[in-house]
RNA sequence: CUUGGUGUAGCUCAAUUGGUUAGAGCACUGACCUGAUACGUCAGGGGCUGGAAGUUCAAGUCUUUCCAUCAAGACCA
């Protein structure tokens, strides 16, 4: 027996699925079944399992899981190897919060060692939940096998990736400026900087000043700064290269010295005022606003300013190298300021930068230690060197303190005569998100790898990749391979994958071990060497690392680098680190590599996706996925995003619980590209429930009623083709075109197309006229070829179904699968899962059958649609439809759907009008298609011409099938194919149109019809009592109805119909019944009685 | 600020790649409980395709520009 349900319950669909798959190993058979020769490589992006998993995880792995799915359909093994996330900043931070510590109280109030234990734990604290909303999204991923980041074997992998990358010359250490919190003893990520409310409106004290050029008496660049405390470190200023400079001379309004200054022509209404010649020092007032001037010197461009030199400002420590020197930078702009930058190369990136081009150095002071280090320490505080400001904090660290030192600096440049003007100014200024104090621009030792020198063959590779979008590859993510900049590894935190660089004190000689043999044998090199006695510690992590000396050639000892790698860089390299490669694994590796797919959001364009590529265009000069899909992002509906703070977030396991997991893959799927930013709206998933699962439903339900009623079991040999009837050829050729669609948008990564067909097929299709049309076959008569015929072709449908959704709503496919199959034992799989998706038999498929029943679809349409203009009902019975035909393969496509028509929209008879009769009216367009590419600009007079053809000489054109146009003096010779001919009207008759198909009702109501329409009427109320008073299907019936002249021919004419349909022995017209009320149309009313026979 | 995406009916999305009435579903209005489904069926109303300009015989589709919105990045001297 099938199996029958009252109603559709997806939740529990889902329960006893899973249930099913555990209990059987689906998952594990559908991978083993499979060679590993025809792998189907998936890498999974290893989330974290330190948040909680939110809706758009279920997005992303839902993705994930229906390529996975479908390829194994397709025959191909799909091990997918599950990975955590485990290292980074993330963690750290949580650890940090439920501890109550800072970074700094790391190594001190609690020990490294067990920091990390603590990090260790935590990493996994929502891995129960993980584990629990991957197995009831049904997302098929090996959660028992995982990769960890964290492990040994893992970190090894990295090791020996870094080595490659240090091999090949990729790997440096450089200083960079970074943001960093003096506050919180820590460097910044961009991220970090972009939290909201990192960015404060603050004010501070800016100055302009005044920078003496070297040879000259009085000569002045001005270059503003809203940092007075970057100036004593000031080496260089920056102009534009084709901004215009003018040369000013005045007095200085603080001092009264004569002055000549250099600044932007745009600048300079910003600064000055009148001209006034005979200016007198005394004239000028303290004060910020613009001054008079004597008169302008001269006006040159930046470019001949280029390398001027000028001298230092504010000389507490002397440059090692060349400075003080104008220097031209592309980011120097007039939009505020002089036009002149001040630059301190060690704190700002731009000034870092173009100082480096121009090779001019930084100020440093050594440390105790004996390294650079810039003017100002870590903790913010001016070092010792400057004397005037030594200990001073240079930005607002909570100190106590009569003005801000930039003040006092403002007021000895301006006693030295180096001051112009200076101003309070309001900007907004980045903020440490944890301490809430600025943020300051600062340099920092850090590893590199050196990706820009092969960012050309990252590009190029990249244009091999299949993405999905196309925009997000070539775009996004192609544009930032072009302004590709070099990878800063470094982390200076604790859990983390320690940098496997030894070096000594000065850092001239250096290792990079690539295995934990190796470091055991470097290990055992400096044990002989230095007397240890230390050992590869069983815990690769720090703080253990960091204990083990190794010694170099020359028998000096090297220190561990203490930075951390980037977790970046250990997720992308999880290709070759989830198997241990090349320790282990390394036979099987040429099946497992590249990726034939990967799957996230994109917002990991910049992230996972870049570092897979990068590691892999770098050390295996391979790219390391073929294909790639990103999905948009997961917004609430109204476009907003998702947030625990607006509580706008969804519930992953909330909504699962109450829809089950396909209907939310599935909406989350067919509602709009994957790729576009899904607006996800609970109600979406209960009209996915009710659309499409609820009428597959209901299809299956009425399959297993009747098949139950007649014991089909799929025995019989199977109906040929040519024995079965039109519709069925019709549904099986509807379908067998579905799966070549579906087949080929799944092998193309398009899985909304592939949704959105088969809900098109399920609903226009197999339910809504398929089923329609063939209900009676079902329930009527004997256990006939025809109904077998009729059932072996629902089967078909709705087995074929299962198999083609089965990636997208794996729970109820599988459901619907073994509903049919476990009963008919018809295919030898236990799940839909390991079956295969078969490519569509070409020969089930007719184009021309597909075509007419489109026709009949929308004739019916147009009959329906005349009918209710005209209020006339579909019970009642019209005599004929006349169809205006113009060619003959029309006729004969009509032909054969001619009797579903009929019966769908109960007329007598259609009637073909030919052209023939002359009654047709013909509307004629030109083919823009073929005329417009000939005609061209002569295509607007054409169409003039031919829409205003008379219907003479439309025939005409039909009967020559050429027609020769005359336009702008040239004439054209033009065929059949260059028009559109329909016809429009039948004059006196009611039409309708749709495209090139028109309809033509006949409403003329003869008795004959009346009656007819009377008696089906009758049989409709009757029929009801019945229901209503909850009779047999079965059982007779006697009628007693009121004598009523609006129902007398009726009866008499129709008495035995109307009895056949209600099963009724005795069906009388009398006099004066008590019973029952019938609202008949034409309100009228008559009385029944109506009693078991 | 730069780059990229998006903008079509009240809402969510289509539109064969430049070809002539711009389509569905939901919501709305109306009709119908027709022998699987009222969680259903049928029909109907609803559009200056964000604005402007351009290319073209022809633009929702291509170009430019502006506006809105989202994302990524840069910078804030």
């Amino acid at each position: 027996m099938y199996k029958e349900f009252k109603q559709l319950n997806l939740p529990e669909i889902d329960r006893e699925i899973r249930a099913f798959w555990e209990k059987e190993g689906i998952f594990e058979k559908s991978i083993a079944q499979r060679a590993v020769e025809n792998s189907y490589v998936f890498y999974e992006g290893p989330p974290s399992a330190n948040g909680m998993p939110g809706i758009h995880h279920v997005m992303a792995r839902t993705i994930k899981d229906i390529f996975c799915r479908y390829h194994t359909m397709k025959g191909q093994r799909v091990e997918r190897k599950g990975g955590w996330d485990t290292h980074g900043l993330p963690i750290e931070l949580s650890v940090e919060k439920a501890l109550g510590i800072t970074k700094d109280d790391i190594g001190k109030s609690i020990s490294v060692d067990e920091y990390n234990q603590k990090c260790r734990e935590t990493v996994m604290m929502y891995k129960d939940r993980w584990d629990d909303i991957t197995r009831k999204t049904g997302y098929w991923v090996d959660l028992d096998n995982p990769y960890i980041t964290y492990e040994n074997d893992y970190i090894e992998s990295v090791w020996w990736l870094l080595q490659q990358l240090y091999n090949k010359g990729l790997l440096y250490k450089g200083f960079t400026i970074q943001p960093y919190s003096p506050a919180a003893g820590t460097g910044l990520s961009s991220h970090e900087l972009n939290m909201p409310g990192a960015y404060k409106e603050i004010s501070d004290t800016s100055a302009v000043a005044m920078f003496k050029i070297v040879g000259s008496d009085n000569e002045y660049f001005l270059a503003w700064t809203t940092t007075p405390w970057t100036l004593p470190s000031n080496t260089a200023v920056a102009l534009g290269r084709n901004i215009t400079y003018l040369k000013v001379r005045t007095y200085n309004r603080y001092t009264g010295a004569p002055i000549v200054v250099i600044l932007a022509k745009d600048r300079f209404s910003s600064y000055f005022s009148e001209q006034n010649p005979d200016l007198k020092p005394e004239d000028l007032k303290p004060g910020n606003k613009p001054i008079p001037y004597i008169e302008i010197v001269a006006e040159l461009k930046g470019a001949e300013l280029e390398n001027t030199e000028y001298e230092q400002l504010l000389p507490y420590v002397k440059p090692d190298g060349p400075a003080f020197r104008a220097l031209l930078g592309d980011f120097v702009s007039t939009e505020d300021g002089t036009g002149i930058v001040h630059i301190a190369p060690t704190f700002g990136s731009d000034d870092f930068k173009v100082a480096k081009q121009y090779g001019i150095v930084p100020l440093m002071v050594k440390d105790e230690l004996g390294n650079d280090m810039p003017l100002v320490d870590r903790h913010g505080q001016f070092v010792k060197e400057v004397t005037d400001f030594a200990g001073r904090f240079v930005k607002d660290y909570g100190q106590v303190e009569e003005r801000p030192v930039d003040v006092d600096i403002v007021i000895k440049l301006k006693e030295e005569n180096k001051l112009f003007v200076s101003e309070k100014y309001v900007h907004s200024y980045p903020h440490c998100w944890r301490t809430d104090r600025p943020v300051l621009y600062y340099p920092l030792d850090s590893w590199f790898i050196k990706a820009s020198a092969k960012k050309e063959r990252m590009f190029e590779l990249n244009q091999t990749i299949n993405w999905k979008p196309a925009s997000t590859g070539e775009g996004r993510f192609g544009k930032w391979l072009e302004n590709l900049q070099d990878w800063n590894l470094s982390r200076s935190r604790y859990w983390g994958i320690p940098l496997p660089i030894w070096r000594n004190k000065e850092g001239t000689i250096e290792k990079c071990i690539g295995s934990v043999a190796e470091l055991q044998t470097e290990v055992n090199k400096a044990n002989a060497a230095l007397g240890k006695n230390q050992a590869v510690p069983k815990d690769l992590h720090r703080p253990y690392i960091d204990e083990i000396v190794l010694v170099a050639d020359n028998g000096e000892p090297l220190y561990r680098e203490l930075d951390l790698i980037d977790v970046w860089f250990d997720s992308g390299a999880m290709p070759y680190a989830q198997w241990h490669y090349p320790f282990e694994n390394k036979e099987g590796f040429e099946f497992r590599y590249p990726a034939d797919f990967i799957a996230e959001g994109v917002d990991q364009t910049r992230g996972w996706f870049y570092t897979l590529h990068a590691i892999a265009v770098m050390v295996f000069d391979s790219v390391a996925f073929k294909n790639v899909v990103s999905n948009g992002l997961v917004l609430d509906k109204n476009g907003q995003k998702m947030s625990k703070r607006l509580g706008n977030a969804v519930d992953p396991f909330e909504t699962v619980d109450k829809y089950g997991a396909d209907a939310t893959r599935w909406y989350m799927i067919s509602n709009a590209q994957v790729w576009d930013n899904l607006r996800f709206d609970l109600a979406g998933i209960e009209e996915t429930t009710r659309l499409f699962f609820g009428k597959l439903f209901n299809t299956y339900s009425f399959f297993a009623l009747y098949a139950n009623i007649d014991k089909f079991r799929h025995m019989e040999a199977d109906i040929p083709m040519w024995q079965r009837p039109e519709i069925d050829r019709w549904i099986l050729s509807a379908l067998h075109s579905l799966i070549n669609e579906v087949d080929a948008d799944l092998a193309q990564y398009e899985s909304t197309n592939a949704a959105r067909k088969m809900m098109q097929f399920v609903d226009e299709q197999l339910s809504n006229w398929y089923i329609r049309l063939c209900r009676r076959r079902f329930w009527k008569g004997d256990y006939t070829d025809d109904k077998i015929s009729a059932y072996q072709t629902l089967y078909e449908c709705l087995t074929t179904l299962a198999k083609l959704m089965a990636p997208i709503a794996p729970f109820f496919a599988d459901w619907l699968y073994q509903n049919l199959n476990k009963v008919t034992r018809h295919e030898p799989f236990e799940s839909v899962h390991l079956a295969l998706i078969e490519p569509a038999g070409d020969d089930m498929i007719d184009k021309g059958l597909e075509e007419r029943m489109d026709y009949a679809q929308r004739i019916s349409s147009l009959v329906l649609s005349l009918r209710k203009k005209h209020k006339i009902n579909v019970r009642q019975p019209l005599q004929k439809v006349i169809l205006p035909v113009l060619d003959e393969a029309f006729t004969e496509q009509l032909d054969a759907v001619k009797d579903l028509i009929k019966s769908e929209v109960n007329v007598k008879e259609i009637e073909y009008l030919t052209d023939a009769s002359g009654l047709l009216k013909k509307r004629i367009k030109p083919n823009f298609k073929t005329l417009g590419k000939r005609l061209g600009p002569h295509m607007k007079a054409a169409q003039e011409i031919i829409n205003n053809l008379s219907q003479a000489d439309i025939n005409a054109i039909e009967k020559n099938k050429e027609y020769i146009l005359e336009v702008g003096g040239t004439s054209f010779d033009l065929n059949l194919e260059d028009f559109e001919i329909a016809a429009e009207d039948i004059p006196g008759w009611l039409v309708a149109n749709d495209g090139p198909l028109t309809v033509a009702l006949d409403i003329t109501l003869t008795p004959a019809l009346v009656a007819e329409g009377m008696a089906r009427e009758l049989v409709n109320r009757i029929q009801n009592i019945r229901k209503n008073r909850d009779f047999n299907v079965t059982d007779r019936i006697q009628i007693d109805l009121e004598k009523h002249p609006a129902v007398e021919e009726a009866v008499a004419q129709f008495g035995q119909y109307i009895s056949d349909e209600v099963l009724a022995v005795r069906l009388d017209l009398v006099a004066g019944v008590e019973g029952e009320l019938l609202d008949l149309p034409e309100e009228v009313v008559v009385k029944v009685r109506v009693e078991l026979a």
